[in-house]
DNA sequence: GCGGTTTATTTCGCGTACGAAACTTCCTTG
DNA sequence: CAAGGAAGTTTCGTACGCGAAATAAACCGC
């Protein structure tokens, strides 16, 4: 351990990180909870969520919607489809692709469901001041352009898992 | 999309998210990164390393170190064991409990991998003034804490994944 | 010292999550 | 228009990750 005298850096780097780490964490347990209630996981919640306000995306569209890589996305779909929640239709321009749509069970379950996961994370930002807020943006975008100097020499795949 | 006029708070708050989802995640990805050359998956390397400040840990000691459930680590360890990076032991005093320790082959690999995963971020937050991090820590900790006020009431698990 | 509760770990079933390889369809270029 | 590459999706194998139930040992009160 550091000294601890108001200017250890290093403690509140780590204070930070366990911050970021339980902010995330929260939001995925929140998401796992709201979607619990309509006998949904997290992620087929986030997929309904997508549909309903979209309409109709294709599987590679989605993917990038929740953050996920393809081959994560049609073992979901493969589940949804099975309990009739969505639909797979082969696009007629490009019939390479997959346009995937609610059903009207999948469309009366994303009405059930009145919020979006990260509402909770708005109205927690909601009491922070104007200024606060604007704050928090622009370190956070610092640290983070930062973090993306330093590792975007090389690729870099896309992302992992639910909002 | 509400107006984008700099006062466009529920946007910033968006982007806050965004900001939040994408440190957590390339955290992920960097640690991953790291085990790959060793032959480790994340957590698998998550084990070693506090193993190796530790020397040894019950199971549930470790559960709570990597923030996973006792029945993923479970599984995580009789991997490592499989591969003979550790060695299970029943503890003489309360034969409930199995004490975890490296073998000299996991003990070779922790001694290998030089640097704790996170400290790119340290690194990251290492350009902030000291004024910026200690911002950052009060608002996100501000943020934390509402969060944590609004989703107490109600028991809640204790985490996911890797650091 | 016996029955009942608590604690530590494992087992089981299911759902992500990823990367590599396979497949199909589309597009380009010679 | 044929060959080759690119793009969209699926398949496969492996590793988490969780919660509920099962198992085993310790503890507690009487």
């Amino acid at each position: 351990m550091a000294a601890q005298n108001g200017k250890d850096l290093a403690g509140d780097a780590e204070a930070v990180l366990e911050a970021i780490i339980y902010l995330y964490t929260e939001g995925r347990r929140i998401t796992k909870e709201l979607a619990r209630k309509a006998e949904l996981t997290g992620p087929q919640l986030a997929v309904i969520k997508g549909l309903e306000q979209i309409g109709k995306l294709s599987l590679t569209e989605l993917s990038e919607r929740i953050r996920a890589q393809n081959s994560t996305v049609t073992g979901i779909i493969d589940r949804m489809e099975r309990e009739g929640l969505v639909v797979r239709e082969r696009s007629t321009e490009d019939r390479r692709v997959i346009q995937i749509r609610l059903t009207e069970k999948g469309a009366a379950i994303a009405r059930e469901i009145p919020v979006e996961p990260m509402e909770v994370f708005q109205e927690a930002l909601g009491i922070l001041s104007p200024a606060e807020t604007r704050d928090l943006l622009r370190i956070l975008t610092k640290v983070a352009n930062r973090v993306r100097e330093r590792t975007e020499p090389g690729p870099r795949p896309k992302g992992n898992q639910e909002p």
